[in-house]
RNA sequence: GACUCCUUCGUCUAGAGGCCUAGGACACCGCCCUUUCACGGCGGUAACACGGGUUCGAAUCCCGUAGGAGUCGCCA
């Protein structure tokens, strides 16, 4: 194994949606392009919002999406970790104590962002006198901790933005350690990366302004600055944000829907990229062809609808192998590839093929609009054996019978022989009803 | 408001000064196959946001305008 390590580090106060999927995705198949490792690691610090149940959901999302883990961290594991982290910044003299409280700090936020400034915290906390500081603490404030940014630039070369360059004076110290002494992402998440030995952070490029910050805190902390690169965030068709209006494409739901993981792995690893949109059957094929460069800078727009569209791709294409085992689970005693083969062009999910089976096993209401006519064909079905030619057979006798054509021939025998209007080519359909069952439904009886 | 980034067919994109009368994929339309529909095969319509410059020559470089995304939390 390189030594190459990348992490997925999604917060379990939510369930996951496309986007945090997407991210998901790209850094395990750049862990596996490059023989590396991948951290799976939950960020709850966020005591008041994290809860078990979504941590759970996570993981069972990413194991049905078959992005499997090589290593597993949680934050709250590790606080002791980030204490040591803030003994060493205090004592380097890079964190310093702030008593504003949230409303005074808002207020200073909007007057600043009201005069057309950018709203970057003042540092007066840094001209506290320690007389000032005895005398906040002993109306019984407590602090938080701000992390003393260098006015310097900050520069990186992102692996899909190219050269980023930040003014440290433009950023605003970040708050490191809340009033109740817990640490904050901007700290856990260096701490945790140093720790793991984490080589490429790979997220959305909503952490950008983040990274010029956690550079310099890399830097104080004595870590290796790995390589970074920042992916452009997905949008919805109308082009807004996604992340914040997610509730119907949370990966629970499209697997509800019927989407295929390998559908979903296929449309985010290609949407936004120079490669086309096909289906994939296997995550071997998405690391195959990966390539970080080519994912571009503009955001793509996710839709819903090409998805289905390529999960039911993704279906006409798999060999009966792929799906036996699902098939016997449903219940179908039996089933061979010539089922399979006959059906799946149909599929839009692979649920439907539930419906083909009742058409072939089970009995079925036969739809009659011209019994005069089912008559007619019904006396005219060739005996068994039945192969691939019966159907020709009988329909040339059919026609020749009754002078019907074209789809006034046989709409009416589809939908007596099925009780559907739509489905698969009736001459290999109708070998799978068998003869018994197709006179039967010819005769307008359920069977 | 400030900062960062983006803008090529409906959509995802190729394109790094002449190879571009702009290529591919999906969608759409048409034809073929199937004596229906779907599947499949073949073909077609369709785009350089706008305005200035630089240059013999610009989708490509520069400036501006417009539009879009993100960030500016004691969230992550």
């Amino acid at each position: 194994m390189s030594d190459t390590a990348v992490r997925f580090a999604p917060s379990p106060t939510g369930l996951l949606h496309v986007g945090n999927i997407r991210l998901a995705l790209i850094n395990w198949l750049f862990a596996r392009r490059a023989g590396g490792s991948f951290l799976l690691r939950l960020d709850d610090t966020d005591e008041e919002r994290s809860c078990p149940e979504y941590a759970q959901a996570i993981e069972e999302d990413l194991r049905w999406l078959g992005l499997a883990w090589d290593r597993f961290a949680r934050e709250s594991d590790r606080y002791a970790r980030y204490d040591e982290a803030v003994e060493k910044l205090k004592a380097d003299g890079r964190l310093y104590p702030c008593y504003e409280t949230p409303e005074q700090l808002d207020l200073k936020r909007k007057s600043l962002l009201a005069r057309g400034l950018p709203p970057i915290y003042d540092r007066s906390a840094l001209r506290l006198t320690d007389a000032d500081r005895a005398k906040l603490e002993a109306e019984g404030r407590k602090p938080h901790w701000r992390f003393l940014l260098e006015h310097r630039p900050v520069e990186w070369d992102d692996l899909v933005r190219g050269p980023v360059h930040f003014e440290g004076a433009a950023l605003t110290d970040p708050v490191l350690v809340r009033e109740d002494g817990r640490p904050l992402y901007t700290l856990s998440s260096v701490v945790d990366d140093i720790d793991f030995a984490i080589t490429h952070v790979i997220r959305g490029e909503d952490h950008v302004s983040n990274t010029a910050v956690q550079i310099q805190l890399w830097q104080a902390l004595g870590g290796t600055v790995p390589t970074f690169a920042h992916l452009p965030l997905l949008t919805d068709t109308a082009g807004q944000g996604l992340s914040k209006r997610l509730g119907s494409l949370s990966v629970g739901s499209l697997r509800q829907d019927g989407i295929e993981p390998m559908a979903l792995n296929a449309q985010l690893a290609k949407l936004g990229t120079s490669d086309a949109i096909e289906p994939r059957p296997h995550l071997a094929d998405l690391v195959a062809e990966f390539d970080l460069h080519k994912i571009s800078r503009a955001t793509p727009k996710f839709d819903v609808e090409e998805l289905k569209r390529l999960n039911a791709r993704l279906l006409h294409l798999t060999p009966f192998e792929d799906v036996r085992d699902r098939l016997v689970t449903l219940g179908f005693a039996g089933v061979d590839a010539r089922f399979w083969e006959v059906v799946r062009p149909n599929l839009e999910k692979f649920a439907d093929v539930a419906d083909w089976w009742q058409v072939t096993h089970a009995p079925v209401a036969p739809v009659v609009a011209d019994a005069g006519f089912l008559a007619e064909a019904a006396k005219l079905l060739p005996p068994e054996p039945w192969d691939g030619t019966t159907w020709g057979q009988w329909i040339e006798a059919v026609k020749q019978a009754t002078g019907a054509k074209g789809k006034a021939l046989f709409m009416p025998l589809r939908q007596a022989l099925t009780g559907r209007d739509h489905g698969p080519e009736l001459k290999n359909l109708l070998p799978l009803i068998g003869r018994d069952r197709a006179l039967a439904r010819l005769s307008g009886t359920t069977a």
